[in-house]
DNA sequence: TTCGGTCGCTTTGTCGACAATCGGAGTTTT
DNA sequence: AAAACTCCGATTGTCGACAAAGCGACCGAA
């Protein structure tokens, strides 16, 4: 799993979790009110804790409060995910930039092996394209974790990456964009073992702006075949 | 005030604010316990909504909690300023580019008007250099606002933006680097009138650049006298 | 029929009390 | 005297109940 923290002592720590992880699979639809009760009882403790769960995920912006009216998951609109991908396009490319003056040559040697990972899963089988996408966050993640930057891979982990699962569960059916997104990694792992922060950024950069236009077309036609 | 959002009708979110406040200002000292049932008698509320801010606060990463242990102020140490430089680097520098297509040519002269007030300041007198440090992370936020970008506008305003506040309390002492700052903020605001984002983006780099080797020669220095 | 008002139910916000856990002081044992 | 054990106080975690606010339905009047 990628899931942050399974084992946690406290009952609000927990629900914090399976309400994080219920958001993000799409279990709890997008602007869908949350109720304290219910939600209580399903997960078998008090209102106590489970309120401090919503405040915890009000705080990571998952869910949305307004007072007296109670919690709604975010809903990930056109504009929001556009944002996100700006924000990441920043911080990612950042990320690869630091990355590639502080990565070992065996981390990249291992990114480079999760690559060749991901080509024989494609190869295989092009159905499978739930696992290339989980595999695709595990590369950008790898690379967080690869700039030894704590707040980059918090931010880029934690949260937005939450959103971004968000955002893949609704819109991973389309499996076109995996070979030139593989080709691009590849790309950018070589400005990693070259030790080329400025390109790898450059790279980085234009890889997500190529994943922004792929899922901005898909919108547009989500939003006709409703229309 | 900078402050996000005084008026909030339920007690938790008041003592969220009252205490987000109280960490940056350093009322609260860093690292310090926050014992539940002294706070929740000096807010004059009881321990839920006390408990459920400080949730929120752990969200926003203010607060570090353990289970069992309760919760303490973040602690602002060398690496994580460094890396909390970083970040920002990133996302200003980002922020600066978008600001460069989507302000208006008003909202540019607002800007450039803001750089004069603060000129004038600090001809008048060098030593209120606190309000300075407020003017400066006041022409930051403005450019955030000015990219339209909602996301990076809540990172920069509501989160990192009071982690640099806590910063600045510690280190606002040092008036050297105003004049050099201002400067290249009339720098920013040129490239931005020419809407070349591009440099807008490496001069807001190299600004942040510049101003974490000036306080991480300020921490050293720190140190030294410490030790 | 439609608009406005009132009533009642549901849900949220808050509090106080109880149980569980942790840290430390004091004591005992080797 | 040092180490470990035990007990106690303090603090956190959790629950149930009460108060308040919002939302919707129902009813009446224009």
């Amino acid at each position: 799993m990628l899931i942050p923290h399974p084992p946690s002592a406290t009952l609000s720590d927990l629900a914090t979790h399976k309400l994080a992880q219920s958001i993000v699979t799409g279990e709890l639809a997008q602007g869908q009110k949350l109720n304290e009760a219910e939600l209580a009882e399903r997960f078998g403790m008090g209102r106590g804790p489970l309120r401090e769960a919503l405040r915890h995920l009000e705080g990571m912006r998952l869910v949305k409060r307004t007072p007296n009216a109670g919690a709604r998951v975010v809903v990930l609109d056109r504009k929001t995910l556009s944002d996100l991908y700006t924000v990441r396009e920043a911080l990612e490319g950042m990320a690869c930039r630091v990355a590639a003056a502080q990565m070992t040559d065996d981390e990249i040697a291992d990114l480079s092996a999760l690559l060749d990972k991901h080509e024989k899963q494609i190869a295989k089988q092009g159905g499978k394209v739930y696992a290339q996408s989980e595999g695709d966050l595990d590369f950008h993640f790898q690379i967080a974790r690869g700039s030894g930057n704590q707040m980059l891979m918090d931010m880029l982990g934690s949260e937005q990456y939450q959103l971004l699962r968000m955002c893949r569960y609704r819109t991973s059916r389309n499996a076109q964009r995996t070979k030139p997104a593989l080709n691009q990694h590849r790309q950018i792992v070589e400005a990693l073992a070259n030790r080329d922060g400025e390109l790898a950024e450059l790279l980085m950069r234009r890889h997500i702006q190529g994943a922004w236009r792929s899922i901005s077309e898909m919108i547009d036609k989500e939003e006709k075949e409703v229309a």
